[in-house]
DNA sequence: TCGCTTTTGTGAGCAGTGCTCTCGCTTGGT
DNA sequence: ACCAAGCGAGAGCACTGCTCACAAAAGCGA
């Protein structure tokens, strides 16, 4: 037999261990540097082996970003839940703008995570596929507290133009089946201008411009929240 | 005296004119590749000459790169005008609308140029002075459009929460000192979120989320643009 | 236990990058 | 006609991502 030794053998323990130190490191560039200056042999230096042993781990230098894209996300999405739960007993609106909030602390606590997954997508064009539901999970917060409210008496229906009906309903029978069609289009926009006023800030757009952020946001994404339809506080 | 010709000898002119001459081929490599694969020597190497001649012209590929920026600011800044000026005898709603949709159209025909600008800053942090006024500029169409429907009838008052009122008040006096505080609150916000539109259609949040994205757009700028206090279709 | 395959790690090397420096040539002004 | 300034060329430095052939090492079936 063998060592007996916790699982699966000694080899891919020291794989996943070694992969994640790997990113680790590679994540501490990212952080301090920024995505363009992420540099595989800096990494492989640090961690005091050669730099054509990195790629046993991680197949290019892209593989390694899109891994620390998906854990960017799965932050991002810890913190957005987090913060829904410090909320859980309060009013709709108030529980939709902390988890605003929390993107946007999180955004400015690590800009340039923020800037690989929510600013210009560095490697290809389009996204691979297992940074789907990392990314969604951010979007299942806000949904889940617009569900609440659907389901208790606090979700008012925005207008519904009869131009945008078919897109709205497609996408509620999608996503959301449980949820009216107009509150999903209302909420698809007001997702992707949350994350407009959180870029803005972040990359500067908002300097000279906006002095007193931190309360201009809150209010800006009680708006966001009206405009879905939540009204009780 | 000198050779009498056009202007300023023809030294300076030659200079102005390889100056363009590499920025047009940098903007071709830009619009083709990306901004992470611009290289200078590329740049030289189409050009035929050395790349160390091109440090006569850019003292960096930064500098390369915040002209490139600047320039990008103005083509989207023309392209809102040229908008504006097609619509000028719409309703304010509807020249809203159609600058919003120029916007959106000048950043599908020019990703990575909008990547450049609105996604993440590559350089450095803090945007270089220059830029200020080019990127200015689209900002100044809608605030116009603002301005008229202010002047006319059109513009409702947003509602301005006693806690936002300090700032909206000195964001008013410093940049709209004819308009009314709450509208440039509602706008400054509205403004970010219109980029919040943009980019997630551009940068692949919205795959597989939305469809019919020229529809959605259109009826989220319209959104916007109530949320101003623009009222008249 | 032996032997074999698969997995890791190494170092050299290739092609490419931004940038600097020195060297000559051309040009503009005086 | 001279001299300084501007400009281009080439070599070179330090760095990058990535590939390849090769040597240890670990796992596993016999």
């Amino acid at each position: 037999m063998s060592t007996a030794q916790g699982a699966k053998g000694a080899r891919a323990r020291a794989r996943i261990e070694v992969t994640a130190a790997i990113k680790d490191e590679a994540r501490g560039q990212l952080a301090a540097e920024g995505a363009a200056k992420l540099s595989l042999r800096a990494v492989a230096r640090e961690l005091g082996m050669a730099s054509s042993a990195l790629y046993r781990y991680f197949p290019s230098r892209d593989d390694l970003l899109t891994a620390l894209i998906i854990d960017a996300y799965n932050s991002l999405g810890e913190a957005a839940e987090a913060a829904r739960d410090t909320a859980a007993d309060a009013g709709h609106v108030r529980r939709w703008t902390v988890v605003c909030e929390a993107v946007r602390a999180w955004a400015l606590a690590h800009p340039h995570e923020y800037a690989l997954i929510y600013g210009s997508p560095v490697p290809g064009y389009t996204a691979p596929d297992d940074t789907i539901p990392a990314a969604a999970r951010v979007a299942y917060v806000f949904t889940g507290i617009v569900r609440d409210a659907h389901q208790g008496p606090g979700l008012a229906k925005p207008p519904l133009p009869a131009e945008l009906r078919p897109e709205a309903h497609r996408m509620a029978a999608e996503f959301a089946p449980d949820l009216p069609p107009e509150t999903v289009a209302a909420f698809v926009a007001a997702w992707a201008e949350l994350f407009g006023l959180v870029g803005f800030e972040l990359f500067g757009q908002f300097n000279r411009v906006v002095e007193d952020r931190e309360t201009f946001f809150r209010h800006a994404a009680e708006r966001l929240a009206h405009g879905v339809g939540l009204v009780f506080p």
